[in-house]
DNA sequence: CTTGTCTCTCACGTCAACGTCAGGTTCTAG
DNA sequence: CTAGAACCTGACGTTGACGTGAGAGACAAG
């Protein structure tokens, strides 16, 4: 399929796309026209770099994670690597968990009666 | 305490402190030389920061967090801000357990003897 | 063949949270 | 009083993941 359809499909844009090829994340064929063609496995493969993505992940470290996640590569190394990348996702959780707690602690106190509360209104939308 | 005092004892840059300044979220008193005086709850209002910004919380967000946590502020519509962001953590530590999950499920795949390995080493360093 | 839609390659713009440098001022130790 | 450390205010630089045109080529439909 060509870029426009693989957009749309994922939900990215097509600079994103192209951008990823820069990356040499995700790179399709080209036609004579010089037009790139992605096969449909791409559309997995977008929703696992969005996912990488979205867990703060850079660029260059999904590079390096992919081929390991493709299960191409299997080394002592690239099991590391791995593991080194599951204690930063790991280590960000925690810190999540913490600013979490730390908003669940202030809530509890607002929320409860002892609280200088200004009282506009006690039934919640 | 000066600026310097407070980078040090917090272990922000000093540019982190003004530019904190510049967004309002940490308001010093000058001296008559127009040096930045802070006083020592600057210290764990700074932790307090820097724990918003690590869970990935804009200055804008924080700013109209800040007066909440401060408990100086409790209206039903700073209890909604607070829900709201604690939402959005939320969501994100589910995307991070998510691309965790699938690194662990790479884990056991390239540790489990039927993968492929290279065994170029078995013995891990 | 033409029209319209999609696509191409530069290449500059954006936004946030600071880093860094310049040139000048304030404070403190001796 | 004077040196030097710490501080001040601009103001431009940085990084990453794209957004946003500009101008030109590719491709399906009629």
């Amino acid at each position: 399929m060509r870029i426009g359809e693989l957009a749309t499909k994922t939900g990215v844009s097509v600079r994103a796309l192209r951008y990823y090829e820069e990356q040499a994340l995700l790179i399709p064929v080209r036609s004579s026209g010089g037009q790139r063609h992605y096969p449909d496995s791409a559309i997995d493969r977008v929703h696992l770099i969005q996912m990488l993505y979205a867990a703060g992940l850079s660029s260059r470290t999904i590079l390096d994670l992919l081929p390991c996640v493709d299960a191409k590569v299997n080394t002592p190394q690239s099991r590391a690597l791995i593991r080194a990348e599951r204690g930063r996702i790991d280590q960000q959780i925690t810190r999540l968990t913490q600013a979490r707690d730390r908003l669940d602690a202030v809530i509890a106190f607002s929320e409860s009666p002892a609280s200088g509360c200004t009282r506009m209104d006690t039934t919640p939308q």
